[in-house]
DNA sequence: GTGGTCTAGACCACA
DNA sequence: GTGGTCTAGACCACC
């Protein structure tokens, strides 16, 4: 699993972190049960505050995708789904950004294709 | 036009306008050459601050959706387009949404199909 | 709303901020609409760190008590309810307690009556 | 007596511990003069720390229990009972789990029948 | 060693 | 003014 983080980006560090890790997941590069480098130690890999890596690791867990086990620290999990709630969010989240390329120009099926190309990367459930 | 404003989203406030409005020039309820209300209208009928209506409306001017007329205010344009940089950014935009969607169980074509949806809405370019 | 901070409690204080908080709703004091103090406000009213009113604020906007409005601040709202989840957990965090009283000797109707007069604190529904 | 340890839980494995075995003693399972398994013995058992097994028997045995037998080891006692102290703090840990069940709308009527469930499995006082 | 809590203080975004 | 983010560093609980 390989971070890149960037600093000067608008989109916070820990949402990036966060981000990044649901990436993986949907990579297939993160398995349910893997553990996650500690806080401290990921804090430390790229020069950031804890709190800032708890964060992350914080929204993941009230998302479902990690655990907290005593032990092992954060490890990979799988109890997120996809509720009403959720799609509803989606289509939230999707609108802004499809209308946008829609408004400048773009065919529905070209960015329906931007779409399919990002999901084709996702590996396919077993 | 109708916009509406959630006070208790964490999306900004001038970016509800600016999504909004992206979103009714793909809708086609926007259309070239429409006037925009004055800044002091929209920000009185909302009760909100006349320099969030303008932030919104110049980050559109910005992105090439809106023309400041010296008599007219701003006008709906089209000068928008969607060059290398905006795919680049479109697809960066595009990927963590999808990878939650997927990690939480979705399949690709469930995904698809809500893209796929969205667009529809969008009227075809004549 | 008067909140009371035990320092010496081995209850994290954002946890006893949050709790007098859902304390205030059921007892009827804070109700729905009512604007929070602010964080600093709060902070520095029991000379702690806006950090931990902010955990104890954040946690009780994840459970649906609070909400953020981007002019007023924490806003108490009512979002919460009972799901299949939370009677789970509910039941969860009586067992033991109740467990202990009993276990201690008391009767089933004693440890009820105790229920009862808490409960008949709390405002009727109107 | 059958533990069941949680390590994803955020409630301390000693904790836990100690939770189950005064329900048992509730329920019936665990009588007084029962011998409980060695420290060790449950330790191995659970692939846990010996330390995190002596720590819950012991908070049982101030609690009244558990008693230290010097060959039996420890050893299921009834010297804990319900005085003033222990109600206040019933009082105080049940308040917050009831406002909440409360503020989520739950009627009165509905939690005192949870409340009411709960005790009916302990086992009567012979 | 791990995570959990709390502090003190800085700077920014938003309205 | 409000909340949001990030830092630096301390101390504790748990295993």
């Amino acid at each position: 699993m390989l971070l890149k983080i960037e600093f000067e980006s608008d989109v916070p560090i820990y949402t990036q972190i966060k981000n990044q890790i649901i990436e993986g997941i949907a990579l297939g590069i993160l398995k349910e049960g893997d553990e996650m480098p500690s806080i401290r130690q990921l804090a430390s890999d790229f020069g950031i505050n804890l709190h800032t890596v708890k964060k992350a690791y914080d929204l993941l867990k009230d998302e479902g995708f990690l655990n907290v086990h005593r032990r092992k620290g954060y490890v990979v999990t799988k109890n997120a789904f996809a509720d009403d709630n959720f799609i509803e969010e989606l289509k939230k989240d999707l609108q802004p950004i499809l209308a946008n390329a829609y408004s400048r120009g773009m065919m529905q099926d070209e960015i329906l294709t931007i779409c399919e190309e990002i999901l084709r990367k996702f590996k396919n459930k077993e």
